[in-house]
DNA sequence: ACTATCACG
DNA sequence: ACGTACGTGATAGTT
């Protein structure tokens, strides 16, 4: 078999540069996709290859402050007019049915490099396009390299390259590592030019039989002082001129073999831009109807998606994995790629995309939340639902940092070869990843985790999304206003107290003033500095009347940036706020919020309270508030078996008092509020797997009593004790932890040789079994709260999660019945040795919805 | 991009 | 001797 590999990066640049500017009506360039259309069209009419690749360089990645600048510096960057080509090559080749490919760290060059090695081994012929001498390199009597220039194609042989250079192409890297390469800053060694090291590569072939013989070597004195003085970097230039073999890249040349042409969306792209040449070229017919379209509302072509009905039949049932990509066309926002029986059918018609969605067949996808999204906004369902990529590699470890298809087929060794552009590749890919993961859930316990947790949450979390929570714009604005006048006159004081203007939200300014210039006792530093942080400022209250300015100035700063303009911002043109959950996220199994985080809305102090105010219900309806009582603490007592924690729960009474008596070993009548706060913090304690140290800061007692108080603690509740003790003994064996419904957590820190990083990870493992449970219970619960609220309260809409509450938007007169439903599904849930109890309010906001 | 701070459960 | 509670997200300042 024949191989063609084209250096993509490489082609279009010449291509680029060779051809006059030349664009359609919109003002995309097409001259160097034309261009390389040409090079590529006449070395395939030459060469006739069995399988076509195309290789590029990665697009930058995310750029790092400092790296930036060199980056610039480094490549002169690729003009405009040829980035905005860029896309077009690739779903040009794409749609031609050739493979595009590249890899995070590895250059195009790279991948020419793999690929042809690959024939080399295999005894395949390989026949690498490129633009750059650096391929010369990889000739061998298998691989030959074409070189485009500008006039002509020169192809290289082994036996012509010896006749031009004098040497075997391997040692192209030997003479790079000696002179040099500017363009890709290969330094070489100093003082030795292109001359002198041709002919002593010539004369040794490599650096390092030059370096082994130099007493032989003929050459003046000079240059072997610069050799030898030079040696470490011909080295070094050496390595970097190497091509790397290794790119992640299918081997399988039977891959390369092109696809069938998608001539439908051919047509549709070249029509677009205007590229009648190449659509003659290819034996295509323009699409009609687009050259006096002015308004560039394009007809909509073909689609390749006859009907749901027609894929039905030929899926016979079987799950069929799909993707929604951003659209193409003109006007159309959303493009439906899916594939089964390794077809893939493509179409941007909205009524399609929507049909297939709410179809009967089961579907496997990557981000089903956003579909969900799709389809509420357009007033339709998504049904049938059985894989969610992201979902399932969270579930397999929720530790990972990247849960995209790409990333989860790497992990599960599944194959996945590039492209952005590539839906094929991506659907196969996805297709055979639900397998795999499936098979892996279930064999670590996690399938009904999977299926009847986290799987129709997602569609529940973007029902919440898609309500959203209405908020009082106006009542808002006010509330900053008054905040506003109130930081002016704060700051007004702040700087007559301390004497000068400063900038007092930065630690560093506001640490000068305080510890130096104010002279206060510093009782604590940063890594930076002076720490002025609330615990802090605390303790010096009374030291100086500017530090309750200071902590006053905080709360009013942080309310106003924070939650008044933050807020603000996010507010959509229906005035509710829809924030964004992400549901792996966490390490623990908990929700997240973001833009805006509507989990840390203030509650604990009056004023930031007050905020509440503004989350409101509709006219005549009434916001339900939900929120389950110490859960947490109930699954400790239920987890551990403690018999005496258990008890205390079910007495009825409430649990740091009966947690203070047990431990002061006196009646529950005797109890102080100062008994009971400190029983509370310790409570609090014991689930994050405190310390004294951190007690007795937080209960404000000495290191020592704190100590006593935590023994009399796990002396009263034996087995809570011996639970953790066994949690963190059964995670250094197993090497994760687990919550009562199989979610699982890795906790490598107890596997570190530093005893701090393991102690953090000791009580990762005592924590993340309750907190899990916890958040698994409330996804339980959402999921039968929003199920039972469809069919029951159709009016009443479940709006927030924060944890261990739930926030439910109902019509005044469903409110009993929706309230009853919240209490109920929440309390059942679970069935735990402990009642599972949810306290339920009522109000126009959320505030007084607190209760 | 990182740090400090502070909002929540 | 040394640091010292679990899980999050947003903002402002600093590098």
């Amino acid at each position: 078999m024949r191989l063609l590999v084209i250096d993509g990066n490489s082609i279009i640049n010449r291509a680029y540069y060779g051809i006059r500017p030349l664009s359609n009506r919109n003002g995309i360039f097409t001259n160097a996709l034309f261009g390389f259309m040409n090079i590529y069209l006449k070395a395939v009419n030459e060469l006739q290859p069995d399988g076509t690749a195309v290789a590029f360089d990665l697009k930058t990645p995310t750029f790092r402050h400092q790296a930036d600048a060199e980056y610039k510096s480094n490549r002169k960057g690729m003009p405009d007019e040829l980035a905005m080509q860029m896309p077009y090559l690739k779903k040009l080749l794409q749609y031609m049915g050739i493979s595009c490919l590249s890899a995070e760290g590895f250059e195009a060059d790279d991948i020419l490099g793999t690929l042809a090695d690959a024939c080399d081994k295999s005894g395949e012929e390989c026949v690498i396009l490129t633009g750059d001498r650096d391929s010369l390199q990889l000739i061998t009597d298998k691989v030959t390299v074409h070189l485009a220039t500008n006039r002509e194609t020169v192809v290289y042989t082994p036996e012509v390259f010896k006749s031009e250079y004098g040497f075997d192409p391997v040692y192209l890297i030997d003479l790079k590592a000696l002179m040099g390469d500017t363009s890709d800053h290969i330094s070489g060694v100093k003082g030795i030019g292109e001359k002198t090291a041709k002919s002593l590569i010539q004369a040794w072939h490599s650096i390092d039989e030059l370096y082994q013989h130099m007493d032989e070597v003929q050459a003046t004195p000079r240059i072997k002082n610069l050799l030898l003085e030079g040696r470490k970097d011909a080295e070094n230039s050496r390595f970097l001129a190497t091509i790397v073999k290794n790119a992640p890249v299918s081997l399988n040349l039977q891959d390369y073999i092109p696809q069938k042409q998608n001539s439908e969306n051919l047509r549709k792209l070249l029509t677009e831009l205007e590229m009648y040449k190449l659509l003659e070229r290819l034996h295509l017919e323009p699409l009609a109807g687009i050259e006096d379209n002015t308004e560039q509302e394009l007809p909509e072509a073909a689609p390749e998606l006859k009907t749901v009905e027609y894929a039905v039949i030929q899926n016979a049932g079987k799950p069929v994995a799909y993707q929604l990509t951003e659209g193409q066309n003109f006007g159309s926002d959303k493009m439906l790629s899916l594939c089964m029986e390794n077809q893939i059918f493509v179409t941007e018609e909205e009524s399609q995309i929507l049909d297939f969605l709410e179809s009967d067949l089961p579907k496997i996808t990557d981000d089903a939340k956003a579909h969900y999204h799709y389809a509420f906004s357009h007033g339709r369902k998504l049904n049938h639902l059985v894989f969610d990529a992201a979902v399932a590699g969270y579930l397999l470890n929720p530790s990972a940092a990247d849960y995209s298809v790409q990333a989860l087929c790497a992990q599960m060794h599944v194959p996945y070869y590039s492209e952005e552009l590539h839906e094929n590749a991506a659907l196969q890919a996805l297709q055979k990843l639900s397998g795999k993961a499936l098979h892996q859930l279930e064999k670590e316990d996690m399938l009904s985790l999977f299926q009847e947790i986290e799987l129709p949450l997602t569609k529940v979390l973007a029902s919440m999304e898609h309500t959203g929570v209405l908020v009082d714009i106006q009542g808002i604005q006010e509330f900053g206003r008054m905040l506003t006048k109130k930081i002016s006159e704060l700051q007004k004081q702040i700087y007559e107290l301390a004497g000068e203007t400063f900038n007092i939200a930065s630690p560093k300014q506001l640490g000068v003033i305080l510890f130096e210039k104010l002279d206060l006792p510093c009782k604590k530093k940063t890594k930076t500095g002076y720490s002025t942080n609330a615990e802090v400022l605390e303790e010096l209250r009374d030291k100086h009347e500017i530090i309750n300015l200071i902590l006053e100035y905080r709360q009013y700063t942080k309310l106003q940036s924070t939650y008044v303009d933050g807020l603000l911002k996010t507010v959509a043109e229906d005035g509710r706020i829809h924030t964004n959950y992400k549901q792996t996220e966490t390490r623990t199994g908990r929700i997240s919020s973001t833009e805006p985080n509507l989990q840390n809305i203030p509650v604990r102090t009056e004023l930031g309270r007050q905020m509440r105010k503004f989350f409101r219900a509709e006219e005549g309806k009434l916001l339900l508030d939900a929120d389950y009582s110490q859960i947490e603490l109930r699954l400790m007592a239920h987890l551990s078996q403690d018999k005496a924690m258990q008890e205390a729960f079910l007495s009825g009474a409430d649990i740091h008092t009966a947690t203070a008596a047990k431990i002061m070993k006196i009646p529950e009548t005797e109890v102080t509020s100062e008994m009971r706060s400190a029983a509370k913090a310790i409570n609090f304690g014991i689930l994050y797997g405190m310390g004294a140290f951190s007690l007795s800061k937080d209960i404000h007692v000495t290191k020592q009593e704190a100590q006593k108080y935590i023994e009399e603690y796990l002396g009263s509740f034996p087995n809570v004790s011996g639970f953790l003790d066994k949690i963190v003994e059964d995670a250094k064996k197993s090497g994760y932890v687990c919550t009562m419904y199989h979610r699982r957590r890795y906790v490598p820190e107890l596997q570190s040789k530093n005893k701090q990083i393991q102690a953090a990870g000791k009580r990762i493992a005592m924590n993340t079994p309750v907190q899990g449970t916890a958040a698994d219970i409330i996804k339980l619960a959402m999921i039968r709260v929003h199920n039972r609220l469809e069919q029951e309260v159709p009016s009443a809409k479940l709006l927030l999660q924060v944890h261990d509450e739930l926030i439910v938007e109902v019509p005044v007169q469903d409110a009993d019945k929706a309230a009853q439903v919240l209490h109920e599904e929440m309390m059942n849930a679970a069935e735990l040795a402990v009642p599972l109890n949810a306290d339920v309010n009522r109000g126009e906001n959320w505030y007084d919805a607190k209760g």
